[in-house]
DNA sequence: TGTACATCAGTGAACGCGCGTTCACTGATGTAC
DNA sequence: TGTACATCAGTGAACGCGCGTTCACTGATGTAC
């Protein structure tokens, strides 16, 4: 029978190869897209021959999923940093939590393709994703919590903490798909003769959307 | 020296073939998507083998091309048609015009990915998918044009027949960017456990966006 | 209308490539007594 | 502290696959006189 306590300096071990791996694998990811990640290559890039990365990731579709996950949680993270030094505006936090929501897609334009863009095809995500996604929205809703005085959330959204109604939920979702398809549109490239200053018009809207929401 | 005029039966049967390879390319990407499309295996279902394909298309970067255009006339002539028998309200036009947006989006999901989705890694589209892709926002400026009774347009975005000045064009854009951002968040699966009626909460959406562009 | 020639469509073989995944294996590392 | 054993990381070869693209070629189709 095995040990039921793994060695941990195999453990930790194990974790700092994930690790490396992952960070190749997003590296690659940067350069060349999702659709020609392989494990082969990031093997390669380890100094590792192929079959050995085996030990580490099941299948290329875990390793997408890793690196999802990896994107979603970079992402939260960046956002979270910034409203941390964002004052108590709510319509201040708001303009710096969608200016680095922008920032960072400008900054890491194929993890958020892999998140945000068409999915991969043949690749579901599993549930594992979901957590990581919703810290996301869980900044983006901070504003909007600072705005309502934190009253105790219900509703479908209670996991982000807003307690507006149905109506005014609709609202929040909206708004915050425009966010997000303005960054798509800037970033696939559909806004060619038609906005000469991203930054401008991103922060334009940013503005009316804090109207519209109330900030 | 070859004749200028070239043979009009060949000119013809050519036609046909290069209208033969879109419709099984296209097929295939709705079958597979877009990373999985190869020059071989539209040949193969054509009964041609594989080098054959290259008189009718120099690449595939020519042949996703193709696909791209094909994918922003199919759309594009969708909302035209609808706007078809609309009557002559602006607001229902526009619910009309947006709805089937919606609509194809989703009966076509990847030829949506393709063209508003990320872009395919290494490709670069050609100018050839400006003009295509005009037509489909000149759709939707179709209702506005009629609230505003069909003004001279000028500015930048005078080839919509809009006339809005600069902050109500930015409004207009930023509306549209919003239902891109719906469909796109319902398609790419972004909604789950957040909207339970898709259709509903679009609908509604659309709604709020009329009173927003004054429809 | 008939013939000589040029053009073009489609063939078949080949080049060189990279991929995901499996499998039996060798050593090194940790564990239990 | 020392030894016997189990676990695990990493190797190397192989399977079978499909891809984009080139090239010299054979016939069929159209054109010019």
């Amino acid at each position: 029978m095995p040990s039921s306590v793994p060695s941990k300096a195999r453990e930790v071990a194990r974790a700092a190869v994930v690790a490396d791996i992952t960070a190749e694998a997003r590296r690659q990811l940067a350069r060349d897209g999702a659709a020609a990640l392989s494990l082969r290559s990031v093997a390669r890039e380890l100094g590792m021959v192929s079959s050995g990365i085996y030990r580490y990731v099941a299948s290329r579709d875990e390793l997408l999923t890793l690196l999802i996950v990896d994107a979603y949680d970079q992402l939260g993270g960046t956002l979270e940093r910034a409203l941390e030094w964002a004052g108590d505006q709510p319509r201040i936090r708001w303009r710096i939590v969608a200016g680095a929501l922008r920032t960072w897609a400008r900054d890491h334009p194929y993890d958020y393709a892999l998140v945000y863009g068409s999915p991969v095809p043949g690749y579901a995500a599993p549930d594992d994703t979901i957590g990581p996604a919703v810290r996301v929205y869980r900044a983006l809703a901070d504003p909007i919590r600072q705005a309502d005085g934190n009253p105790r959330p219900e509703g479908p959204l209670a996991e982000l903490g807003l307690a507006r109604t149905d109506g005014a939920m609709r609202d929040v979702l909206g708004d915050w798909m425009q966010l997000f398809g303005m960054v798509s549109f800037e970033l696939f490239g559909h806004t060619k003769g038609v906005i000469e200053d991203h930054a401008a018009f991103y922060a334009d809207r940013v503005d009316a959307l804090a109207d519209h929401l109330g900030l």
